[in-house]
DNA sequence: AATTTAATGTTAGCAGTGTAAACATGATAG
DNA sequence: CTATCATGTTTACACTGCTAACATTAAATT
C-alpha cells in the first residue's frame, strides 16, 4: 500500500522531466502527464512548481550544470589553445547529443532566468568556468578574456545550431557544395576547425 | 454584408500569424485566435492549413525570404571583406529585430523542412545567397567556399544566439567582465567584432 | 444554360493542456 | 496531544489542436 506523501516527489518529477525533456522535446513535456508517470494525481506537480516555466528552469539548470561540468577541463597548469579547443569540441559534443536539452537552455522557453535563482547561477557558473580558462590562457586584461570567451562562446553555440539544422534542410546542391555535406565535413573534424577559427582569436 | 468566402484567407492567415508570431512568440499563436482575427470560424484555417506545423513553415518561409533579401548585397563587381563584413553585420541585425521570427526559422518547431518545398527553397536560396558572396571573394574552390560559406553562418548564427540569451541572465559580475556587457560591447561594435573573426578565416 | 464537382466555409465535439480553488492527509512543532 | 503547515487529491474552467459531418458557392463539365 502506497503512502498519501510520496516523500520525494520534486527530485523524481525533475529526474523525469529531463528525461522526457531530452527525449521528445520540451513542447511535447506535460505537466499532467508528468504526474502520471510519478503515479501522483496531475496537480501534485504545483506544490513543487508554480507554473510550468518553473519546471523548465529546474530542467534548465540541470543542463547548465552537465553543460559545465563536460566543458570543465582541470587544469592548474597552463592552459594551451589546444585545451580551448577541447573545452569547444565538449560544448559542441554536448549541444550535439543533448539537443532538446540544450533547446530549453538556449531557447525563449525560460524567458527571464533571473526570476530562478538557481538557474541563474548555474548558467553564470558556466560562463565563468569558460572565462577562467581563458584567463591561464594568456595574460590579457580581464576586459580581453571576457571578449574572447564571448566569442568562443558565440561560436560553438553557432556550430551547434548550424550543424543541427542543416541536417533538416534538403541538400539537392552539387556534392561537396551544398550545406550538409559542407558541415558533416566540419563535424568529423571538428577539432581541426575550432583550431581554425581560434587561431584568428588568440595568438598562441 | 459579409460573403460565406472570404476570398483571401490563406494570405491574411500567413500575414496575420508573421505579425503575431513576431510580436508574442510562436508558441503564443493559436489556430483558434487566429481564426477569429480574420473573423472566420476556428476550423477555417484547416482548409488551408494541414497542421500547425505547415502554418509555421509558411511563416518561416517568409522569415527566410525577409532574411535574404537582408542579406542580399548587388554587387556585380568584385566582393571584397568589407562587403562580407557588411552580409554578416545585416544577418545579426535581422536576427535581433525579428528575434521571434528568427526562433522559428531556426528553431525546432518546424521538424523537417523537406516536407515544405517552398521552406526548403526559400532556405536553401538563402544560403546559396550567401556561397555566392563568397566566390566573388575570392577564387577558391567550391568546397573551401562552401565551407567558408556555413563558417561565417555558424558566427553570426551563434553571436545572435548569445547576444539575446545574454540579457536574461543576470549580470552580478565585476564591471566589464560579466557577459551582459561584454557582449552589449560586442554589440556596439558589431562590424569591427565581424571584421576581427572574419580575418581568420579569409585573406584579404 | 443546367448540372455536377470541388473548394472553402461552419458547427459540434473529442481529447488533451495549464492552472486555480476547495478539500484531505499526515508529518512535525508547540 | 494538539495545532499547524507542507503536501497530496478532486473538481472545474478556459483554452488548445484537430476530426467529422454538414453548408455554401465558385468552377468545371455536360
Amino acid at each position: 500500500m502506497k503512502s498519501y506523501h510520496h516523500g520525494n516527489l520534486k527530485q523524481e518529477l525533475i529526474d523525469c522531466a529531463c528525461k522526457l525533456c531530452e527525449r521528445d522535446g520540451y513542447t511535447k513535456l506535460s505537466i499532467r502527464s508528468l504526474a502520471k508517470e510519478s503515479g501522483v494525481s496531475q496537480t501534485a506537480p504545483y506544490r513543487h512548481f508554480e507554473t510550468k516555466e518553473t519546471l523548465y528552469a529546474s530542467v534548465a539548470t540541470e543542463g547548465f550544470k552537465k553543460l559545465s561540468k563536460a566543458c570543465h577541463i582541470d587544469a592548474d597548469k597552463k592552459i594551451t589553445k589546444k585545451h580551448l579547443v577541447e573545452i569547444g569540441c565538449n560544448y559542441i559534443e554536448f549541444g550535439l547529443k543533448n539537443a532538446n536539452t540544450y533547446d530549453l537552455m538556449f531557447g525563449t522557453a525560460v524567458g527571464n532566468f533571473a526570476e530562478y535563482p538557481e538557474l541563474l547561477e548555474s548558467a553564470n557558473s558556466t560562463y565563468e568556468n569558460m572565462r577562467l580558462s581563458f584567463s591561464k590562457l594568456a595574460s590579457d586584461s580581464d576586459e580581453v578574456i571576457a571578449f574572447k570567451c564571448i566569442t568562443l562562446w558565440s561560436m560553438v553555440h553557432g556550430l551547434v545550431g548550424i550543424l543541427r539544422k542543416v541536417q533538416v534542410v534538403g541538400d539537392d546542391f552539387e556534392e561537396g557544395v551544398g550545406p550538409i555535406s559542407t558541415a558533416s565535413i566540419i563535424a568529423t573534424n571538428l577539432e581541426d576547425h575550432l583550431d581554425k577559427v581560434l587561431t584568428g582569436l588568440i595568438q598562441n
